[in-house]
DNA sequence: TGTGGTTATGCAAAGCTCGACATATCGAAA
DNA sequence: TTTCGATATGTCGAGCTTTGCATAACCACA
């Protein structure tokens, strides 16, 4: 029997909307702080600059929260910058995140790894 | 703030084949179990049966096991039923999957909740 | 031995997501 | 006041997934 290994993707959605959080914006949030901007996260994360400012505002208006501030214009042309709001989601989802993988593993182990070997 | 409910999708992968089993399969082999034919099972989960049968091949070649028997012909047009491995498979992946989805939940109770109110 | 309902499978059409472009706007600094 | 680089946003096409036919093969039973 081959190896495998388990995977997972996490979100969070409301009722109306799909996604409205998730793995992908938690990694956009993270480069933005990491880079300053939301164009050099997004080619820091290999995603077009297109999709990475939809998906931001997918979240900023279906959670109603400032998870980033955005500046136009200046002698670098613009920047964003990460909200103390956007802060505290990024390490809440960090925290969600690294429990669920942890359990993921353990449930794996318990489980799986049985059936396969 | 809205409402908000943490959602997954979880899976197994081989290092050469991404999804060789997972929820959608997990829930095919379900359904065929319960109907007795792949055809039936399909239709009970809206999916094209032309997806259904694709899946449980891809899931059968990955694996190299045989989730399944099928017969083709007779009275009522054929048949498919799980075999004892595939009832393993189900078993093992219903508890896996309980394990995680309760993970999940807590982990969003412990991190989200309070971000959210 | 003909029938009906299922499995088996290829292929074209339909959907959906994401990327690539094309512009427009902005504003601090030169 | 010109410039430069980033944000803002619509649109069309490419790539991948799923559906929808169209057939063929199969076989217990009437």
């Amino acid at each position: 029997m081959k190896k495998l290994r388990a995977r997972f993707k996490l979100w969070l959605s409301t009722k109306d909307v799909e996604g409205v959080f998730g793995d992908g914006k938690w990694r956009l949030l993270k480069s933005i702080d990491a880079e300053g901007s939301l164009k050099a996260a997004s080619e820091s994360l290999r995603i077009s600059y297109r999709k990475a400012w939809g998906d931001l505002k997918k979240a900023e208006d279906a959670l109603s929260i400032a998870l980033v501030e955005k500046q136009r214009g200046g002698n670098m042309g613009g920047r964003t910058t990460v909200t103390s709001q956007g802060k505290k989601w990024v390490k809440a989802y960090t925290r969600f995140r690294g429990d669920v993988e942890k359990a993921v593993e353990k449930a794996y182990e318990k489980h799986i790894k049985e059936l396969v070997k």
